[in-house]
RNA sequence: CGGGGCGUAGCGCAGUCUGGUAGCGCAUCUGCUUUGGGAGCAGAGGGUCGUGAGUUCGAAUCCCACCGCCCCGACCA
């Protein structure tokens, strides 16, 4: 591509409203605008890093054996209806109605319109398994939309779902996308890690999320740098600690303690002199339904209630916190100064996170306002509490598989993996005759991939004070030809030319600028934009028949004799 | 949805408090000079000051309503 029959547009400034990295990049380079709230459109050049994803991601989904096809992105209301998603999905699903005053929604997935596909067409267990995917645009009505397309409301994402007649099966398919998810990523150049995750609204069992590191990743992931043990924070076990819960003593009565407007932990700690570890708080939720159950979670005072575990406890979920009004009505105290001891245990349920389980002589709410209890023990002063794990695990945890202790990272999530097992396909009726006659519920995997979200995380990884550093796999174009005065120097323009066809002969992604810009522009916007690296042509090299070669991040340029540069190139590129 | 902030030229911003002919830098166009790291000089074009309704002789500026955007929180693959 010659610089002059493209079309990119940089700028020095960044729009003020760019928050991340990845974002100002983004718009500075011009790969993309701003068409509304998370809405944007690609331009050429940010299209073609897209299309670049887009094309490992199909080689290895072809590669492992599932078949391209495309949904619609409007879909009739009657199939999220008949799933129950119609009612579940809530806001985030934009819903709107033809001009006959039918429902439709846009697609933010697909699970329901591949399961209405194969139902329709698979009768026989003789045409199982198959594995769909499609690279199709999804709308997402964000609450919040932010950070560029790592969180746009409008996204492309590649999406499958595949289709078993057991569960060891769809367990050896998803195997198999989990390795393919891994070359893929590899391929991508990204530096990822594959977590245990949950499976959230979706439903279903065994899950993964693949996360590119990066600080300003959205999620939290618990790992163990010496295992390969790897969740998501609001999966991630905390175990009971080993050491038992010490005894009760004379020396440490259960006394009540003025402690006047102090409601926060660290207050009351600061108040009592006493390190923030030997507090408990107490967290009253309630429980949704008919017959509503109000319940105290109790957790040391440095730790922070983790809701996606607290919501699998029976009985509990789904919850809310409680209101303020709840809080008087169940334990006869405000906020602030509430605890386990002395409560009504026929209205109220108490649950303690493990590491409280373990705790003796700690500091609690009185249940009275402008009071704290001191020197309290579970067991001698309250009845003993069930136990569960409800926090947050902290970095120094002991990892669950006992190898080690957990470090904690940011992630981006770019990829997720589900087991969904019979959900869908029991709501759907997706069914098949087995080698009996028998009528069977398909088992179902769902695997998706953000592709516009990879671009932006690749983003967040790879840039420097002169703008984005694309993997070689991603980059728009894989090495620019910049010469110096193309239009003021016949032998440089001859030699540029010449060079441009050898290198699009050899099979190079190549953009020659031939703009009519100084050579600072030149540089500067081939370096804005990631192309991995550059040759420079210029009377100077020309003089000695020699060219200059210079990566991306390299400090200084590389002299090459014009005969050498194709094999140079191919070597240092990695391209046939 | 709660709290905070911001809407002035394509982008970045000043001007608003204290009402009086709308400015700066970058970008764009023209000319001359310059040409291996975002050039210099001279000139030019481009703005219903988010929208609407008020106060006023006069509103970017003051009042009211609405819209949009950003940040924090809650929520969410």
């Amino acid at each position: 591509m010659r610089s002059s029959r493209f079309f990119f547009t940089t700028l020095k400034e960044a729009p003020a409203d760019a928050d991340v990295i990845s974002q100002k990049l983004m718009l500075r380079a011009g790969l993309i605008k701003r068409a509304a709230a998370g809405v944007y459109t690609w331009m050429p050049l940010g299209l073609r890093v897209l299309r670049k994803v887009e094309r490992v991601i199909r080689e290895e989904m072809d590669r492992a054996g599932a078949i391209e096809l495309l949904m619609p992105a409007v879909q009739p209301a009657e199939l999220w209806q008949e799933s129950g998603r119609w009612e579940k999905y809530g806001p985030e699903l934009l819903r709107f109605k033809d001009r006959h005053q039918r429902d439709f929604v846009i697609g933010p997935t697909h699970e329901e319109v591949i399961t209405d596909v194969v139902r329709r067409d698979v009768k026989s267990y003789r045409q199982l398994p198959l594995h769909f995917y499609q690279i199709q645009t999804k709308f997402r009505d964000e609450i919040r939309p932010r950070f560029g397309v790592m969180r746009g409301r409008e996204f492309l994402m590649k999406d499958g779902y595949s289709f078993h007649t057991s569960f060891a099966d769809l367990q050896r398919e998803y195997a198999l996308m989990h390795a393919t998810y891994h070359r893929i990523f590899t391929r991508l150049g990204l530096q990822f890690r594959a977590v245990a995750a949950d499976t959230g609204s979706i439903g279903g069992t065994g899950s993964h999320e693949f996360h590119v590191i990066a600080e300003t990743g959205e999620d939290d992931i618990a790992y163990c740098p010496d295992s390969d043990y790897a969740a998501n924070v609001e999966l991630a076990e905390a175990l009971t600690p080993s050491i038992p819960r010490p005894a009760a003593t004379a020396a440490a009565p259960l006394q009540k303690v003025a402690t006047p407007d102090k409601t926060a932990c660290a207050e009351v700690a600061e108040f009592l002199h006493i390190p923030l570890t030997r507090l408990v708080k107490a967290i009253a939720v309630v429980r949704e339904g008919e017959r509503p159950q109000f319940a105290l979670l109790l957790l040391r005072g440095d730790h922070v209630l983790n809701e996606v575990k607290a919501g699998k406890i029976d009985g509990l979920a789904p919850f809310r916190f409680a209101s303020e009004a709840e809080i008087v009505e169940f334990l006869g105290c405000e906020a602030g100064y509430i605890g386990p001891v002395g409560v009504d245990t026929r209205r109220v349920r108490v649950i303690a996170d493990r590491s409280v389980a373990v705790m003796g002589d700690f500091v609690c709410g009185a249940n009275a306002a402008g009071f704290h209890l001191t020197g309290v023990h579970l067991g001698r002063d309250c009845p003993e509490p069930e136990v569960a794990d409800l926090r947050n695990v902290v970095a120094g945890d002991p990892s669950p598989d006992g190898k080690g202790a957990l470090a904690l990272c940011r992630g981006i999530e770019v990829g997720h993996i589900f087991q969904l097992r019979t959900t869908y396909a029991r709501a759907l009726e997706c069914c098949y005759l087995d080698e009996q006659g028998k009528r069977q519920v398909m088992e179902m995997g769902c695997y998706g991939i953000g592709v516009s979200r990879i671009v932006g995380a690749a983003i967040e990884q790879g840039n420097d004070d002169k703008g984005i550093v694309f993997p070689a796999a991603l980059a728009p174009f894989q090495i620019a030809i910049v010469p110096m005065g193309y239009h003021k120097n016949e032998a440089v323009r001859a030699a540029a030319d010449q060079l441009y066809a050898e290198l699009l002969a050899a099979g190079f992604d190549v953009l020659l600028d031939d703009r009519d810009e100084r050579p600072g522009v030149l540089f500067a916007d081939m370096e804005l934009i990631g192309i991995p690296g550059r040759v420079v042509v210029g009377e100077r090299g020309l003089k000695e028949g020699k060219l200059e070669w210079k990566g991306r991040q390299d400090a200084a340029a590389t002299l090459l004799e014009k005969s050498d540069l194709l094999a140079f190139l191919r070597e240092r590129l990695c391209v046939a």
